[in-house]
DNA sequence: TGTACATCAGTGAACGCGCGTTCACTGATGTAC
DNA sequence: TGTACATCAGTGAACGCGCGTTCACTGATGTAC
């Protein structure tokens, strides 16, 4: 098990590769090639193959790492929040302009589940597992009968927060895309952060 | 203004293209190249230029044209629906197991915007008049205190929808994408078809 | 009606370009003695 | 401690391929006379 370079020091230029992928893919699309990737990290394209087995491989883990920084977000978002004010403070985040703006930093599932569900079964079952966790942590907040419907009712609370977001995104017009935005977050407060 | 093909042909064949880009961009992404595209056809790629300026074009048109076929069968299962029923019936559709299966032909919010916020401003402002279009139309069948809150919760009842709908889509597990629309159905009734 | 000509939808080769992936290499660093 | 050698992260040329777009062409059809 010996080695020149230190384990740490590869395994910082891998994480290196994946943060910047994570950030680029939201904001372009899983699209982006691993040539302009590399040069946005001063590398060559042929390096990347000591890192990653293919694209798809990145793509993977590039989504696993978005899901990791949102869900560090929406703990901060939590965390400023009082108690029992939990779901308030993750819809003013997460329908804030502020969000919308930050594609490549942003939810993962606003800016590439429409292209997750075209992708092979290695990369859906990666988001389905992101998914199923983020909806755990949502569900201790929710309200509902029990955990299971608490779970329920989280994966349609951010789905549906998701497909806002995206809509919000797509149109032409500031001042409709905040409309957008403010309409959500009403909308999810007064459906999904009522005591 | 004399020709030698019929203007009705030469348009019948640009709309052929239209409805194949349609399907095609729902189901694969906007990425699908004019080759294949005209390959579908039976045609080669050369003639594309007689019909569209450049490839944004067509994605603009099809894009346009994925609102009118959605437009089509939401009219449909509303046809289907007795009086008052009509939100029932476009939920029980857009997050029916066949709509989440048929992506091709398939509302284009779904399939596609997350993709169009990153397309050039005529394809984002097509979206926002196709989108505004759509929630006008189903606003009129929308609960609400006055024409302009209704439709505020048609934009976000269907933006809601769609990102249901893609998240279903994106998980790898039949049984949890069925029960995604399940719970959907049930949360959008309870929510938005009550009296 | 019959013939000459004009039009242009559709063809297919060609363009420059970027893609994902491979591979012989280089050179800095770690280990062995 | 000093030197010889092994490792392998990263380089950059090369691969086959598909992309969007252009363009000289063909040949069927419409118009003019």
């Amino acid at each position: 098990m010996s080695m020149r370079y230190s384990a740490e020091q590869k395994e910082e230029t891998r994480q290196r590769i994946i943060r910047a992928a994570a950030r680029r893919f939201r904001r372009h699309g899983a699209s982006v090639g691993i040539g302009q990737l590399m040069k946005s990290l001063r590398m060559t394209h042929g390096g990347f193959y000591r890192h990653f087995r293919s694209k798809s491989d990145l793509v993977e883990a590039a989504l696993l790492e978005g899901f990791r920084d949102m869900r560090i977000q929406m703990m901060e978002a939590i965390g400023n929040a009082p108690p029992g004010r939990e779901i308030d403070a993750i819809i003013d985040f997460y329908l804030s302009e502020k969000h919308c703006n930050d594609v490549g930093g942003g939810c993962p599932i606003a800016s590439l589940a429409e292209e997750v569900a075209r992708e092979p079964l290695p990369v859906r079952q990666a988001f389905e597992r992101a998914m199923e966790s983020a909806s755990a942590s949502v569900a201790q907040f929710m309200n509902g009968e029990d955990a299971e419907e608490k779970r329920r009712r989280a994966t349609i609370f951010m789905s549906g927060m998701s497909g806002t977001l995206a809509v919000a995104r797509a149109v032409s017009d500031a001042a409709l895309r905040r409309r957008i935005l403010e309409t959500g977050r009403e909308f999810y407060t007064e459906t999904f952060a009522k005591p």
